[in-house]
DNA sequence: AATGAATGAGAGTTCATTCAT
DNA sequence: AATGAATGAACTCTCATTCAT
């Protein structure tokens, strides 16, 4: 059913989750996937085309979500998204975490985007959170506070799931970990109008709850 | 002056900071220092052996001060420290951060020595924590508020300045935002006491200094 | 005409027979067929796997005439085969008798299936001459004797040719010579219906022929 | 007590019968004396000057006692020696053969001393059977069967150790084994007088004791 | 679209040997 | 008599990439 070139995509995502994209080397690949190296190349002209395909997949499911937001509305799910949207994303895509500093040496092409798309998470992060302050759900700061509570925000999505992998393997419990660190990295900002809010009380509850019976 | 092994050391560092462990070859070493690469073997069985070098090296500084701290004190201090000391280690041993995931993937015996290290470290953490709070610098909070604070600040300390290097090459400049990420991570949690605090106030006014000229 | 596999196989063995397969690179291998040490490990994952691919071809060869032989007829010419047999494949692939204590110890694949095929070999000397005696060609003896006949055959059958060699480099006169030493050893055991056999005597004849003429 | 120059020697003659001589680096010896390999190199000008110490030291404990044969007594203890005598110095000494085809292809040195002491080894066995022959204890036999009893009695001497080894790894148990396949070389050339004599007699009933338990 | 044979540079590592001290 | 630092060539193996078919 899946053409060839998402075959490729597909199982270049597994591999690179499993050991990395940097240890897997094009002929694992097209002999997961069943096809000869020559093929692979006929698709993806080298291995950073195809970093750079999975990279953009993942922009692509990330933004959809964020491009649809309507900022008029005074919404409250913004911050539930700001948790939980993304959470599977980030997932499947997580080798792009992991070793992110590294691809950003070893493929020019993939850093000149990364760095254009880091633009735009920052902007995005930005905006998301003058909203919710502006409708009263997170306090008032100032510039300085707003931008490194911006780039401390990216810096904790970006990275938690890692940490979590470092000290157990079972990834969903980790999932889980990564969305409280989140949770508790946030709250601190919260207004009283949020704390009282029951929809953060469910999230909180939510989250909690399989924490709680360990 | 400096011994061989030490030029290797140092050398290793310098490389490994300027295009990852990962991208540096032995050989590589070797001509950077001036010797053959069977010297460079005479010194050390691997390359693995080199980095563990570097990482206990690393410890050690990183521990020494803290090993030092007297807990029966009602000391400031300790948040100060927990935001500047080690910044110049940081600096130094930054691939260590960096690239971290792919070290663990790729060396065992690596692997297993920063496992250790790890949880010392979150011990550290969270005693640190804990005293703050008990002398009233730090607002108490539930057990779980402690825990994900105690990994938020690990993953925050680990990865800012590979963040900040991402989007300047000015590494003076991103060690300085870095510990304003700490620093402004960290303040929601502070109580007024601490707020009230000169020293808290300095800290505030120094980091910012630069940052504001800009 | 050959293929590139069959080309590595081929001077794989001439120079494991020259300078024996440990004192033999993978790089010599692929510069005498002429091509790239990249293209040998496209044919072969690594150099065990060559020895493992000709070794393979030596069983094949020697088992292939074994397999065929009629236990059933009273044949005489079982000896002769004996002798005779397998005297060109023994020479073309000499270096696994003359290093094979080496080539055990370093390659353990190898290593495992040359065991089971000694234990063939064994059953298979030991069947072939209790035919003999069964037909009254060789003399009866106790099961210790049998036992250590089987060995001292192997054993001969093995290393007589590196006995040669070793005291001189003509290796077809050499060849002839094993295959005295293998007569000769088997002839005090010979019933006198064999030796009254004209065809034993002729296989003297034959093979004293140009020894006598030294 | 033993100067360096014997630990050496004692040392390498346990390393090279443990992993070969050819996979032991000269680095390994020294550190297993506990030496610096420049003192190595300080009493052996290379590796092939250790070898050929050890295989003087082997070819004089060999020669020591066949020297001091008195061939004008009517002795029948030449058998007896032939089979036992020595056991114990090709035990230590294993390594020499196991890989003889190898060492000589490697150290041209030490191949021409292995030469010429071959030939010595040739002549004393010849010297010796005909000296049996002479006394009524082998039976009659041409030039030619004598020339190949003597070659297969150097082979078989040379190899059955290597032979068990590979099978088992019992080392004393196997050296029992290999002094059973030199008797039972023999055997068929015996004369009636040589079989009625009690101290042949005597030798099998002990090689064959522990054999028959099994 | 697809194959598979081929390249060449480079990786980590080993080792016999040398030599100043 | 002994050390230990140093060399340089060689070894096995990997990998991204190319290209004729």
């Amino acid at each position: 059913m899946a053409t060839t070139k998402e075959k490729i995509i597909e199982t270049s995502i597994k591999l690179f989750n499993e050991k990395a994209c940097l240890n897997t080397s094009t002929r694992h690949i097209a002999d997961e996937v069943g096809i000869s190296v020559g093929n692979l190349y006929y698709y993806f002209k080298n291995k950073e085309e195809i970093l750079i395909e999975i990279f953009i997949n993942y922009i692509n499911i990330i933004f959809k979500e964020i491009t649809s937001i309507d900022y008029e509305k005074d919404e409250m799910f913004l911050l539930k998204d700001f948790l939980l949207n993304n959470l599977e994303t980030d997932i499947k895509y997580r080798f792009l975490h992991f070793e992110l500093n590294l691809l950003l040496i070893t493929f020019p092409k993939f850093k000149k985007i990364k760095e254009e798309q880091l633009q735009n998470e920052i902007k995005i992060i930005k905006k998301l959170l003058n909203h919710q302050i502006s409708y009263g759900y997170i306090k008032k700061m100032t510039e300085y506070e707003l931008d490194f509570l911006v780039s401390n925000s990216w810096i904790i999505a970006t990275n938690n799931l890692a940490y979590w992998n470092f000290l157990s393997n079972d990834l969903f419990e980790n999932a889980k970990k990564s969305t409280l660190n989140m949770y508790y990295f946030i709250k601190p900002y919260l207004t009283q109008k949020s704390l009282d809010d029951k929809r953060i009380k469910d999230i909180e509850t939510f989250l909690l709850k399989d924490y709680n019976e360990k």
